[in-house]
RNA sequence: CGCGGGGUAGAGCAGUUUGGUAGCUCGUCGGGCUCAUAACCCGGAGGUCGAGGGUUCAAGUCCCUCCCCCGCAACCA
């Protein structure tokens, strides 16, 4: 006997700053549902999930909370665990960037691409906030000042090593072109490839001496390595690469598939599969980016104060219904709508009214036609065929589907099925068949047929619903597991007549959907932390909800900082390449030089228009680069929050080029 | 001219590759049935397929132009 064929999938190891929400548990229960699916194929599958630990933000908030990092996320860990139990997320094992057997795997990589010269030192340049002990690029600032305290911050640099993306980027472009299967869905390809890859990778920093919360770097210990060549390594750090007892790792790698979602993509398709081809390993066979649930069209996020807590969830309506609803309501990589609504209707609808009925009545019309025992199929009529053919191309179009990860179209094919067993009871009209001698000869064929479908079912819905099949065969009396096989569907009657059918509890009882929605939902945003205002998206209309009153009161010498004075624009055009940008030069009169300062009122003013005006310029602001071009000063503008009208501030009647203002 | 996705019935979506009577789910209205979890089955209403132009015997589908939404990027000094 040959060895049964491996298949490895992976979801992301989550960052364990806080508890996991809804978008978290769909990214895991697609990722169980596949494993189960495969595992039903007769595949030797391995799951693999966990947490990425490090990290100056665990290392902060373990501060506040006066505990060590360790202890913090082992606490956070421990919910995440119980989170998945309660899911039927059913993993192999569960990593974390913490163990001491990942740690090795990383030092041991990050040896050998120092080694091979693929990893070098240099500087990394960054903004530094002294009471945050924090660095930041340029691109993480928040109005130039720290974006997690708002203090200001000072440019520095310090010592770090950089992996040599840059190097194989020629190589990962050919890679992808010719692997179309690589990146998934394709619209991501092209995204990687137009948006990151062809304009040219510049290095990446992988360590840091300023978080300690990390994997050292062994060889150099003031070093931390960081965030990705970390992370990522857990994929094959699991698999205890680069040691001793690697035979997972020879058995399960590559692995086939990486679920993530859409906004890490990019790291799992460049730096991963450069950090893989450099240490001359096989690289993953494929990375699908699944989409986000969104609530109110807002991504759920913490800080938005929006997010879905799978437990509450989970806890009032069964893990399998939530399951169902994850996998059945959105296309697999597409975005997909959360809402209760949505949920409890889906809930309803094809579990209570179509499945959960269809068991229901089923099951009781065997009881009261023939005493509870499953009946002697005879040869198949017309409309017996029609279903059951149905019933045994069902499970090939949902393989065809869940080897797409299209698990809602699965799933779609599968309620296919349902609905034809309910409407297939309307037409043989079981109630009139019963009247009659031939007519119940008769009526033991539609029992037959139903029932069997029926048990098609539950084998098909095992993947996504771990908990539903089992209820059914106790009602169907179905008690051979050999029949709850995927095997088993290769022929239809494969039940047993006689066999003891009884009825259960509902299935899915059905919801009192007003009721529930008001019982619900006038819960979210209570406690939207204040930090969060940071990290808002400044979304356009979001500029008016920027609180007013919240303006901090300033003292008079804050305000002297401020050096304002009157300045004549005596040239203006447009900076190529954006369309709010103007480049001005102006004049603060003949005795000291003209200027250049960039300012984004385009729209709303030409050049000509602006050209010989007098206007007021924040003059002593640090200049700034913007599009390649030193701005040296900003001027001053009265505009509404939406920016729809914008009005130049300017000096009553003329004043003399460079006049102070007070 | 930044990259990408999207705009199809009240809501959520499929259909666009390979042009040929516009489809699914929910909701809504009417009917049927009574085995069932007030469920199930049948039927109806409801769409200028974002706008305009073009190609064609025929366009949601192909071509051109434009508008709007959403991500990412950039940027708002």
């Amino acid at each position: 006997m040959t060895e049964k064929k491996t298949f490895y999938i992976t979801t992301p190891i989550y960052y364990p700053s806080d508890n996991l929400h809804i978008g978290h548990a769909y990214c895991s229960v697609a990722t169980d549902t596949m494993a189960r699916f495969k595992k039903q194929q007769g595949f030797d599958t391995y799951f693999l999930t966990g947490t990425d630990e490090h990290g100056q933000k665990i290392e902060r908030k373990a501060k506040e909370k006066g505990v060590t990092p360790q202890a913090y996320v082992d606490e956070i860990v421990k919910g995440i665990k119980e989170l998945w139990k309660l899911m039927d997320v059913e993993y192999d094992d569960f990593i974390r960037t913490s163990d001491d057997r990942h740690a090795l795997v990383v030092q041991k990589i990050f040896k050998q691409l120092y080694d091979q010269g693929d990893i070098y030192k240099g500087s990394y340049e960054g903004w530094y906030c002294t009471p945050c002990e924090s660095f930041f690029t340029e691109l993480q600032l928040k109005d130039g000042k720290c974006p997690d305290c708002g203090r200001p911050v000072e440019k520095t640099s310090e010592e770090a090593y950089f992996f040599k993306l840059s190097k194989y980027q020629d190589w990962l472009i050919e890679y992808i072109e010719t692997h179309p299967d690589f990146i998934q869905p394709v619209s991501r390809k092209n995204e990687m490839l137009n948006n990151f890859l062809r304009p040219g990778l510049s290095d990446l920093c992988v360590s840091r001496t300023s978080i300690a919360w990390g994997v050292p770097v062994d060889f150099d210990p003031k070093h931390t390595v960081y965030v990705w060549l970390d992370a990522l390594t857990n994929y094959i750090s699991a698999l205890n690469y680069g040691t001793d007892h690697d035979e997972l790792y020879q058995k399960y790698w590559p692995a086939d598939i990486h679920l993530v979602g859409k906004e890490i993509i990019r790291f799992h398709t460049i730096i991963w599969p450069i950090a893989l081809h450099a240490l001359g390993l096989p690289l993953p066979k494929q990375v699908f980016g699944h989409g986000w649930l969104v609530l109110d069209g807002m991504k759920m996020s913490k800080s938005l104060g929006n997010v879905v807590d799978p437990v509450a969830l989970a806890g009032r309506y069964t893990s399998d219904a939530i399951r169902y609803f994850l996998m059945r309501e959105m296309p697999f990589g597409s975005d997909g709508q959360f809402s209760y609504e949505a949920l409890l209707t889906r809930i309803n609808a094809d579990l209570a009214n179509d499945l959960g009925n269809l068991v229901s009545r089923t099951v009781a019309m065997v009881e009261k036609y023939f005493d509870g025992l499953a009946p002697q199929c005879g040869p198949l009529s017309e409309l017996d065929t029609v279903l059951s053919d149905l019933a045994l191309a069902t499970p090939l179009k949902v393989r065809q589907h869940m080897e797409e990860l299209q698990f809602s179209l699965a799933l779609g094919d599968i309620w296919q099925l349902v609905g034809e067993c309910n409407r297939y009871i309307d037409l043989n009209a079981p109630w009139v068949l019963c009247k009659t001698e031939e007519g119940k000869e008769r009526l033991k064929n539609v029992m037959y047929v139903l029932c069997e479908c029926i048990r098609f079912v539950a084998v098909l819905i095992a993947p996504t619903m771990p908990r539903t099949p089992q209820k059914i065969y106790e009602q169907l009396g179905v008690q051979d597991q050999a029949l709850a096989t995927w095997e088993s569907l290769a022929v239809f009657g494969k039940l047993a007549a006689g066999t003891k059918v009884q009825k259960g509890e509902a299935l899915f009882p059905r919801i009192d959907i007003a009721k529930e929605l008001a019982d619900i939902v006038p819960t979210p945003k209570e406690e939207a932390p204040k930090p969060a205002k940071a990290q808002l998206p400044a979304a356009k209309e979001g500029a008016q909800a920027l609180e007013k009153g919240e303006t901090e009161a300033i003292s008079i010498d804050d305000f002297a900082k401020v050096q304002l004075r009157v300045a004549r624009v005596v040239e203006a055009q447009k900076v190529e390449g954006s369309d709010k940008l103007l480049k001005l030069t102006v004049s603060l009169g003949a005795a000291e030089p003209q200027r250049t300062v960039v300012s984004g009122i385009a729209l709303h003013y030409t050049p000509q228009e602006i050209q010989g005006r007098q206007v007021v310029l924040v003059s002593n602001l640090k200049p700034a680069k913007l599009r390649g071009i030193r701005s040296e000063g900003m001027i001053l503008c009265a505009s509404t929050a939406a920016d729809d009208v914008l009005k130049l501030v300017t000096v009553q009647d003329g004043m003399e080029d460079g006049a102070y203002i007070r």
